[in-house]
DNA sequence: CACGTTCATGGAAACGATTCCATCATGATT
DNA sequence: AATCATGATGGAATCGTTTCCATGAACGTG
């Protein structure tokens, strides 16, 4: 029932040579071309396949590459998790899949039993701040930060999209089309963001205006209809995701607001529902699996030089659910 | 900069007993209690932390659980896929994920590499089948099947929705609104939901109104906008799954068929923009994270006895997409 | 012809854990 | 008091691979 798998003695000893030669003849090193031939054909036989644990132990690392995402649940994370995917598909390599759910304690667990694991690269959707993160970057485990990057730590390359310019292209349509009390609604790990929407606002920021929550859909539902509620007046809103924007959309429909008569919605990251809603929403794309294959890319070419970052564009997709301030 | 981890052996030293004690101590052997708290003080102390590299070479075996799924990006698999992972890690075991994109081929590389990795628990969503499999099965791997079984395989414990039923109430809520032609809109693997429809329809059954898409978007919305166009006396429609679901509103719209009053729509798998959809969505609700985390457990629990299959209930929601027929 | 260089090759030592087995002390039983 | 069972303990083997190093052959050059 149980068949034992080839290991390199076997082929070794079937092809008549020493374990070092097969090896060698495996990872590409030099050998005649004679017995490279007959190592080859005898290792096809025996469908010889080297095992992924001898290696690992001798080099002391696991090749594959850890991944960590606040929630594998949310469209924009599985995207992302499906470039990094694809990536390592085409080099080859595993991926150890983590969850996080952006609370900081749960990150650090999941870190603790890659390493554990010998898992030396690790793209990850960081939870945690700066201090948290120490520990782990020093302990030599080549990190691509991805969607986020992580406050003073520049020296860690990071996969971006450019929320900046996303924040600002939406903040300029919204008040174009003549809204002044814009609200953003924001989640876990949106400094950037924010800190963009301000800057976007200038004159026009509500601080009251800006209201963030935890990664739940609960959490986000809250926010939004907390917000709506305390702040009647204001008529425009960006989410800052897909989870805040279905809240969105929840909570107006609950407070019988409509859209886009009552109050306009852009969405940050354009999911295959935004199409489908009524109205259909006006979103900024992002690349999320770009993201996760050029933060794949990068921990998998990271050979000792320490690559830049990156900056991918967004996009904003006008659909339906804006329009123009209410003058009533 | 690169600090080298303890290993047990430094563990030993600094407690002054052998590797072997160390090692009894910390999976729970005999062991003085004086060694026992020596031992454990100084591992503490080190920051000592086995490392799974050479216990996995050691007996052969990764402990880690492989799973396979079609596509991430489908909502109900990154359910599925957040079940397992929770389940994975209230066990403290890694989770090694891979995509099939229902490809056999695809799927049989990806069961080789997790082969190679030492993995010996696999969970997977099909998509060979039974011959395909065959080898992976008798290589000693402890498989569990979620969401679909593998024809000719009832060796092999599965997590399934209860699909028969599922179809059954939908079919019969369907033909109690006075439904006569109905469709069976299906993705790839679904031959107990297609038999389930055609004994549910009993005398109103048309083949020629089961249609089945592959597994991507463009195929999904290709198979729905061909059968409205087709047979654009059918009244009503099941679809398999939530991406066909969503191609089936984008076909319908596109070709002003009105939902539902001129066409009902059953979707399976509740999703959450299921009810921002305009109009809401009618759909059979299925437990994606418990099925993973069902089918987690199971192979995690398997003790060499072979646990017999799980079926788990489903639930018909009624929104809005549904209507009598209409008798224009 | 002697010598140095290059190359293919195999033996053996890691890597870090688990686990078999022998050893030894202790306490119980005859 | 002699023997035996019990339990704690450490040495050493083992897992499958990579890689260092020594060996020996072949070849070109002085």
């Amino acid at each position: 029932m149980n068949v034992r798998r080839a290991t390199i003695k076997d082929v070794a000893e079937a092809a008549g040579v020493g374990v070092a030669t097969v090896s060698r003849v495996l990872s590409g090193g030099s050998a005649s071309p004679e017995t490279r031939e007959r190592v080859l054909t005898v290792a096809a036989q025996l469908d010889y396949r080297p095992s992924a644990l001898g290696r690992n132990l001798r080099q002391r690392r696991s090749g594959g590459i850890g991944l960590l995402v606040p929630d594998i649940t949310d469209s924009f994370y599985g995207r992302l998790v499906d470039g990094v995917l694809a990536c390592a598909r085409s080099a080859g390599e595993p991926v150890v899949l983590g969850t996080t759910g952006d609370d900081a304690e749960r990150e650090a667990e999941q870190i603790g039993m890659l390493l554990e694991q010998g898992v030396e690269r690790v793209v990850a959707v960081p939870a945690g701040n700066g201090e948290i993160w120490e520990p782990t970057l020093r302990s030599g485990i080549t990190t691509v930060f991805a969607h986020r990057p992580v406050g003073g730590r520049d020296d860690v390359p990071a996969v971006l999209a450019d929320d900046r310019a996303g924040v600002r292209t939406a903040v300029d349509y919204l008040t174009g089309l003549g809204h002044r009390r814009i609200a953003y609604l924001g989640g876990p790990g949106q400094g950037q963001r924010v800190t963009a929407f301000r800057q976007s606002l200038g004159a026009l920021l509500d601080e009251e205006l800006i209201v963030s929550a935890r990664g739940s859909r609960d959490s986000a539902y809250a926010a939004a209809a907390g917000l709506f509620q305390h702040r009647p007046d204001l008529t425009a809103v960006l989410a800052g995701g897909n989870l805040l924007g279905e809240a969105a959309v929840l909570a107006a429909r609950e407070l019988d607001l409509r859209v886009p008569r009552d109050l306009s919605l852009v969405m940050f990251d354009d999911v295959p529902w935004a199409e489908l809603c009524a109205p259909p929403l006006t979103v900024i794309a992002q690349p999320a699996q770009d993201i996760g294959y050029r933060a794949a890319e990068l921990v998998l070419r990271a050979g000792g030089r320490r690559p830049r970052g990156v900056l991918l564009p967004t996009e904003l997709i006008v659909r339906g659910s804006c329009g123009p301030r209410r003058t009533s």
